[in-house]
DNA sequence: CCAAAAGTGTTAAGTGTACACCCATGC
DNA sequence: GCATGGGTGTACACTTAACACTTTTGG
């Protein structure tokens, strides 16, 4: 029922071969101790907002994309380089929403899935032990990304990474759950504010399609015409010579951005805007 | 020009007595690293939106409320207890608004404090050296309080903690104006969804008060009529049987939020009040 | 009794909302 | 040609925004 895609795997997962104690222990001497990056990638596809989750392929539960911060970098530079390393693109808009930091968290993270992974055994040195058995109060981030921009990667570490629908998420780990509701709470109230039409579509897209975005994001049906009269009177959108051929039906006008405009107008908020 | 008041201190001030290294030490085991809190402090007095800060009796740098967060400690709880030890209010709003974690703001933060102290001489510990010029990523949150309701302490450390009006706020350390932006930046955004006039204002308030609240916190003015009008239409305040006396001119109406009401009207928010 | 602030109601303009018809397209 | 979705305009209701006079109080 739902795309599946390979992608890039980053440094948290290749932890999952052979010479993982060495290298990950070389790692962890260079990562900023107790706080690590949760993700929440957004993408539309289908009438639907979805959400991308990895999972190893004989393990049932799912995660988000999530990785530690490197000790000379940005917080926000780690989450773009994490989620580069998953898939690829660049120049991804991204929002940091919340820190989780129940004190309770140590263990209920990604860790949960190395030690299910038996990656920490016995034989795995004290001190890689403890990283990964210690508390981490996680960043959550969420991204914005064309869904058709995913490049498919090879799947080097036998891991599943694919689109969720927002209302079919399958079972994830620890917190996991919380985080994604707190991303779409924000991505709800932001939607006013943020680009968020811009980096979820594709460069040029009908109104139709802007609108069930809208109606997807916000959970609630709007007038086509009042949308497309409020719409249009921001001056934010400009109608390109001509249409969307191929669908059935009548044929829908092709929009694009005016990026100065938009974002102009999202600074006042488009809150009018349903 | 702004009122002076001595308050109890917390434990990252304790530092500053003579047996500091032996409790700090301790103490460094307790703590999370890399992670600390800063406060901004919301009050509002005579018609003034005014932040909390703390400084030194001889140094001219005031800095936030700050702290750590014990392992076994969850992060709001951790902002709380920071808040009471310098505060001496219980039960008290907070919300995180932002993380801030550049790569260098190592030494750019309440340590530097420290370090123009002399607290850390070439005699400290390398262990607590370490701790204090290591990098930390702060989380930030904001707190609603009612002036009044700020308990006067002893000067126990020769440490000065007083209001500053949000106009007018003195030179701070490190990225401390950048906190403070974003944390006014929130409350703006968030002021027709958290209850802030419950929580600034004393119990019982009148409404030229509250309305003066608003236009302080959006930064703009608003007409009498056409705010008592939209104000009373939401049912979340009531009228008392009588008014405010003392001041000059007539006295206006006293009254109290209903909370229950208010809690209500803020889920789908206030946001056609300005 | 005067100055300053508080209380109140009405109206015009603008905006949201509801609604119906025609057009284009593929089958 | 017909079913389906896309494009457009208008009327009504409601909300916002502008505005002036009277009342209260202390000095």
């Amino acid at each position: 029922m739902f795309l599946l895609v390979q992608i890039k795997q980053n440094a948290f997962f290749c932890m999952m071969n052979e010479n993982f104690n060495e290298s990950f222990r070389k790692k962890i001497d260079q990562f900023l101790p107790s706080v690590s990056i949760d993700l929440v990638v957004f993408g539309f596809h289908e009438n639907q907002l979805k959400i991308l989750l990895l999972k190893n392929k004989d393990k049932l539960s799912w995660g988000l994309p999530s990785g530690f911060i490197f000790l000379n970098e940005d917080l926000e530079d780690a989450a773009k380089r994490i989620l580069t390393e998953k898939t690829g693109i660049e120049n991804i808009f991204l929002r940091q929403f919340h820190v989780f930091g129940r004190a309770n968290r140590t263990r209920e993270n990604n860790r949960e899935a190395l030690l299910e992974e038996q990656l920490v055994q016995d034989d795995t040195a004290d001190e890689i032990k403890r990283w990964i058995l210690s508390r981490f109060v996680t960043v959550g981030y969420y991204a914005l990304l064309e869904y058709t921009e995913v490049k498919i990667r090879p799947d080097i570490f036998s891991l599943d990474c694919s689109w969720h629908d927002i209302n079919a998420i399958p079972p994830v780990i620890s917190d996991h759950n919380a985080i994604i509701d707190a991303a779409l709470q924000t991505l709800r109230q932001q939607v006013h504010y943020e680009p968020v039409g811009m980096n979820l579509l594709p460069e040029e897209f009908t109104l139709p399609e802007l609108q069930r975005l809208y109606e997807t994001i916000l959970g609630k049906s709007i007038d086509r015409r009042n949308f497309q009269k409020k719409m249009l009177s921001y001056n934010i959108v400009s109608r390109l010579p001509r249409k969307r051929t191929g669908g059935a039906y009548r044929s829908p006008y092709l929009y694009r951005f005016d990026e100065e405009h938009y974002a102009q107008a999202l600074k006042s908020g488009l809150k009018d805007l349903w």
